[in-house]
DNA sequence: CGCTAGGTTGAATACGCTCAAAGATCGTGG
DNA sequence: CCACGATCTTTGAGCGTATTCAACCTAGCG
């Protein structure tokens, strides 16, 4: 069966992620499908964009983790989030002739390119999908701001219950965690540089949720054990994960109601 | 002169800013300039967008500052950045039914209506619009991802001095500061919950900053005495902001070399 | 078997916070 | 016209979260 037909179309985590905002026909998850070049694997040191350059291409990230990141002249490193399946990668980028941070894979990293010029075509004929596309990257520009008060308003201890909390929810949506657990291939380095604290201080963050019996930490595998504590500590609302546009009907009613 | 004539939509602010990424045409500048509703003011107590309703409107800010924040339960606060003239608000927030965060006038704000639905239909007649929006919210995006290094991993005095400079920058853009100096509608709570500190370690960074002849401060107008100096302790970067699309022959250029 | 990357722990320090109180400025009402 | 309250700024003092420095441990790998 060749990789672009209707049937396959409907399992690819593109269509799938992108159909949970707006409901897409067969005709338009096909060309979605028909866009993507075949999947290839990127080694885990090799970053895929480097701040600074030009935007190269276009990725769908099909498999694995990568992170978008910035570095300062001196050596700090601030992660500005988590590239994870199902995520596109350099389109935003491609507006501009060079790219304002680097993204680099945590694992090796299964991805398909995707032709910007083509995708651009594609929202001429299939409209709902530039909405898809724009929902999802207004979907990752709230979740940048629920970074932001992460790193500025929350403690250490907080702010990390609520970007496991976060993961764990985004990783559910594209089937890669069970109910309070998932593969975490993260060093501590990486939370420190992501909730902008030290190594150490994550350290003993972990050891501290670990000690109150939150969480359990082993061989890059986490797991959640009281999720309503977790929520109640970080003050975590998936809402603006799960945001979904109503049902045009339940839209009007709303609309008619003020 | 009716309002829609392509001679004032020359002078408007949404032209001349979308105007700086995407060259365009009359017929663009007149359509787009046709969708605005006349202007209101909205006084500085009165939020735009409230967290968690729905999106009401789409505004083009014309005159005025204001900020997007959100607030923890307990009453902390975190300013996500600050909306400056020239900028759209409830675009991005108008594809989810519940609106990420709240924005709220730190002066009267000049504002005038946009039609969402008009918009889009316009981008269908003009895709270089589209291109320009796009290229408009990849900018914020950008914005953004400064705000989390700042806050991530400098030190106080490194951003602010950060944070003054991106202002200086994006005022100069739509000809609201002079070469170093720029009015500053602000308090020091409004800094400290911009970048993630406490009102009192504000009030000391800034104390440093003028006992060190770098700013002046007064009247609610700032003055940066030394460019360099600041951009050096900041590590301020401004190619974020003023990033432009190359000319079409030195893209191709650049694309044949690699 | 030694090297490297990552994790863990202790001790001292510092950056930035909280608490507290006192000026300054401004609008408003008596 | 002055007094009052409210908001904002400034400064001091003590404290705490998180940092830095340093050492040691472990596991994986060449």
């Amino acid at each position: 069966m060749a990789d672009s037909t209707p049937d396959n179309a409907t399992d690819n985590i593109l269509v799938r992620k992108l159909g949970v905002s707006v409901p897409l026909g067969g005709g338009e998850k096909a060309a979605l499908v028909a866009l993507l070049s075949p999947s290839r694997t990127v080694p885990a040191g090799e970053d895929l964009l480097l701040e600074g350059q030009r935007p190269e291409a276009v990725f769908l990230v099909e498999d694995g983790w990568a992170i978008r990141y910035k570095l300062l002249p001196d050596g700090r490193r601030q992660v500005l989030n988590f590239v994870l399946p199902g995520d596109i990668v350099g389109l935003r980028e491609n507006l501009f002739h060079v790219t304002p941070h680097s993204v680099g894979p945590l694992t090796d990293l299964v991805v398909s390119g995707i032709d910007p010029a083509g995708l651009i075509e594609l929202f001429r004929d299939f409209p709902k999908l530039a909405i898809a596309v724009a929902w999802s990257a207004a979907r990752e520009g709230a979740m940048m701001e629920e970074q932001v008060v992460r790193i500025g308003r929350r403690s250490a201890y907080e702010s990390m219950a609520h970007l496991f909390l976060e993961l764990l929810k985004r990783l559910q949506m594209v089937g890669q965690a069970s109910a309070k657990a998932f593969e975490l291939p993260v060093t501590q380095e990486v939370l420190a540089d992501t909730l902008g604290l030290s190594v150490v201080h994550v350290n003993r963050t972990l050891r501290r949720f670990r000690k109150e019996g939150l969480l359990e930490l082993e061989e890059g595998r986490i797991r959640l054990l009281d999720l309503e504590a977790l929520a109640r500590i970080a003050d975590f609302e998936s809402r603006y994960l799960n945001q979904q546009r109503l049902p045009q009907t339940k839209r009007e009613q709303l609309l008619r109601i003020r």
